[in-house]
DNA sequence: CTATATGCAAATAGTTTGCCTGTTA
DNA sequence: TAACAGGCAAACTATTTGCATATAG
């Protein structure tokens, strides 16, 4: 079975146990969200999603990024005010962002490091998420010469 | 000397270091956050100050909050997309966003698991600062009867 | 006295909503 | 064919900006 169908049967078994539709729309997002895994906003998802589906508009960008969120096939990714990010690696990991090229890289955590940060909460609390913000220079701003 | 004339003097310090005028307002301000450290929002920052500067306006409280965060006064914290929250703690140090109560604490981090949380990163990377942000259930929330 | 901060209102950016039409199951 | 999704424009919220007046150094 090739990537496209693949896919395309994820898709459609997280819709149909969320009790939700499969539309063109939402197959188009999701496909080009795995397609160029580079954690893109709204507004570039949509400027993606019209070459291709020329009628799209930003409001049914914006409702099935919702869906999917809600469907747990992708998850957003904020950095301060800036615009929602979407991101389809479901595994745990943080989220580097590069000051100087703007680039959001995933970073891996081991089991290790989140159980630590897990005992590192009060007596009486209990997390369901940690999200983990890096900020600085990535491994390609280092190397370009300044 | 008691803390009033304390944090005055800590404030018109780091705004003259900052080259930076001190006012009214940004000293109404920092002693409200230094008062209660709860994470208020701009408008509950806004609301607060009106109670004893009644012509203070919504746009000061903003531009006195970034004045604030310039000179490391005090530091931003953003949960999602809901609006940005100020903290006067100014030690490295994680929050906890409680669900139920939508409490904000502040959580300490040992040494340890942040310097475990920079070594994670891939070779090449540097990090500037880390953001940590845990949600779930608080003690308080845990305490009570359901 | 002069640069800078305040206060007000209008502007902006990202996102959401309402309403009508089209599509899916 | 009934319920839900899409498309469009208008609304909304948090924040920023422009400009005239007030204030700090």
């Amino acid at each position: 079975m090739h990537l496209k169908s693949k896919y395309k049967k994820l898709l459609n078994n997280a819709l149909e146990a969320g009790g939700q539709r499969s539309t063109k729309q939402r197959e188009h997002i999701f496909a080009l969200l795995l397609e160029k895994r580079d954690h893109p906003t709204a507004d570039e998802i949509f400027a993606r999603a019209r070459s291709g589906m020329s009628t799209i508009s930003l409001a049914t960008v914006y409702n099935c990024l919702e869906t999917l969120v809600e469907t747990k096939l992708i998850r957003q990714v904020n950095f301060e005010r800036e615009p929602t990010r979407y991101c389809p690696n479901l595994t745990q990991h943080a989220h580097f962002y590069c000051r100087e090229s703007g680039d959001i890289v995933d970073i891996e955590l081991p089991e290790k490091v989140l159980s630590e940060l897990m005992q590192v909460l009060p007596k009486g609390f209990s997390a369901q998420h940690i999200e983990i913000a890096y900020d600085g220079k990535c491994n390609d701003c280092h190397d370009a010469v300044n």
